[in-house]
RNA sequence: CGGGGCGUAGCGCAGCCCGGAAGCGCGCCUGCUUUGGGGGCAGGAUGUCGCAGGUUCAAAUCCUGCCGCCCCGACCA
């Protein structure tokens, strides 16, 4: 009975798998206006772990938080062409508050370039002012055509880092570490092996000289960018004139950087890892690392819950988030359901025969036997467990990218590799073929590694030679 | 913005074609029983049938208009 409380297997609709799982995790629901979403105590939990570590990263690589003002001019997001081009079609706009209308619309921020050049016009004047490192925790809004919680939600959670440089070298260093420290929090953290290098031409930030990204494989074969680092020369510089007085007494532009991190993050955890039992989470970010289910009838509650919250505090003392489920309504059977389906990495039974023999019966979300561990040991041990977790879970997502992406240089082979992963293939460069090439497949250039050796070649489509001196990654894309 | 679908109990849906007492499953509440992989029995509560008009003795059902959401595409973190 009660089947429906199962969910859709991925193999059969990939889209539902992800529709049933995150509500059915209670991760999030959908909010009253379209596109929007209410994060859930347990999604939004999800959210706090990956914040907390990235934004010590961002503090120990040396970045400050500040806050912004929600609210743009409009007529600041027109001052750099190419962003204006990139934006406007998503903008909310205020027109009226108050009571009135307003003299100048103003836009809800999509992103903060342009609020934040106009401030650092006034506070930078001098090199000894440089550089500026400032990192803020937001939220933003873009009105997408067709949104998808976490995704592409109408608005979203992120941090947008903005830094100013006095030399060009240096910014360009700052762009490149900070999709580093993406990159870590992807590896290290959400266990998701992700590539690192160039956007093309056509695939930029509207209004960066070049885009950086970390790109990653879900398990329908699909891409999901899932952190940019943009280098963004002078262009918001001159739009803000942001200058300021060098050494050598002339005056000059700034160099910037922008760097973001969103929510979408958590689609990238969801889909990089789950299966069709529900999530599978990764234990550095979980909101909850292990779950305790007693087993007892009415007559050895008391008997079973006693010991049980004994391991739970031990456990807790030993650094683990841990939560003991001790709801009388729920049998075991829905218990060890619900928190598989919830992504719990690690489970703890103990019943009245365990409490008699002395241990408990411990059992990985990620499968394998069950093992039985003496109740003293326990607590000292789930640290490493959690560990091994974490490593056995990058390992997973690792052999399954590589079974994800081929080399490729025929046209034919192309179109089969897109529609199961990645194909590594050289590409000619012009925006056009690259256009051309995804209305013929729906693939798009995801990355162009920086770990990729430098070979030649010619384009798999149109046959002139490669742009780039390396293979490019296509996928199709979320 | 194009194509498709759907709005009926908290959730998932049937009923609509062919107008005539608003239903089913799950969930929820009470009690008993059960609890080592989504238990069982008994009793119970819950509805502006998306909104507005129209036709009719009578509308969830037929007609007109509107709104909303979901899915698939083009666009994007």
């Amino acid at each position: 009975m009660a089947k429906e409380q199962g969910v859709t297997p991925q193999s059969q609709d990939f889209s539902q798998w992800y529709i049933d799982v995150i509500q059915k995790a209670e991760l999030v629901d959908y909010g009253p206006v379209r596109g929007t979403m209410v994060m859930r105590p347990y999604g939004y939990a999800l959210w706090e772990n990956l914040q907390r570590e990235l934004d010590r990263m961002i503090k120990e690589t040396g970045h400050e938080n500040a806050y912004f003002p929600l609210f743009i001019p409009m007529s600041f997001l027109q001052k750099e062409a190419e962003h204006v081009e990139g934006f406007a079609p998503e903008l909310a706009v205020v027109t009226h508050a108050g009571g009135e209308e307003l003299e100048e619309p103003l836009a809800v921020r999509p992103t903060s370039e342009t609020v934040i050049g106009y401030m650092w016009s006034k506070w930078i004047t001098s090199w000894r002012d440089l550089p500026v490192l400032m990192n803020q925790w937001a939220n933003v809004v873009r009105w997408e055509k067709r949104p998808r919680p976490f995704l592409r939600t109408t608005e979203f959670l992120w941090q947008e880092g903005h830094t100013a440089h006095a030399t060009r070298e240096e910014a360009e260093e700052e762009t490149r570490r900070m999709l580093g420290v993406y990159a870590k929090l992807a590896r290290d953290y959400a266990a998701i092996p992700v590539w690192e290098g160039m956007k093309t031409e056509k695939e930029k930030f509207a209004g960066a000289v070049y885009t950086t990204t970390i790109e990653a494989v879900m398990r329908d074969g699909k891409a999901l960018q899932s952190g940019t680092s943009h280098f963004l020369g002078q262009n918001f510089a001159k739009a803000f004139e942001i200058t300021f007085q060098d050494q050598d007494l002339e005056e000059k532009y700034v160099w910037t950087t922008s760097w973001g991190l969103s929510t979408r993050m958590i689609g990238a955890i969801i889909m990089a890892h789950g299966d069709d039992q529900g999530l599978i989470l990764p234990p550095k970010l979980a909101p909850i690392q292990v779950v305790i289910v007693p087993i007892y009838r009415k007559n050895t509650r008391e008997v079973v819950l006693e010991p049980a919250r004994e391991l739970e505090r031990e456990i807790r003392a030993a650094g683990v988030r841990v939560h003991l489920d001790d709801r009388d309504q729920y049998s075991p059977g829905y218990k060890f359901n619900e928190w598989e389906l919830r992504g719990v990495p690690l489970r703890i039974e103990i019943g009245p025969r365990d409490v008699e023999a002395g241990h408990a019966v411990l059992k990985s979300r990620l499968g394998g036997e069950k093992e039985f561990i003496g109740l003293r040991d326990l607590p000292g041990l789930l640290p490493e467990r959690l560990e091994g977790f974490h490593r056995a879970l990058y390992e997973r997502a690792l052999a399954f990218r590589e079974e994800h992406v081929e080399k490729v240089d025929d046209y034919d082979a192309f179109k089969e590799q897109v529609e199961r992963g990645f194909a590594a293939a050289f590409h000619c460069g012009d925006a056009a073929c690259e256009k051309a090439i995804q209305e013929e497949t729906k693939a798009t250039t995801r990355v162009i590694p920086f770990d990729f050796p430098e070979e030649e070649g010619v384009c798999v489509r149109c046959g002139k030679p490669s742009a780039y001196g390396k293979r490019v990654l296509f996928a199709k894309a979320y």
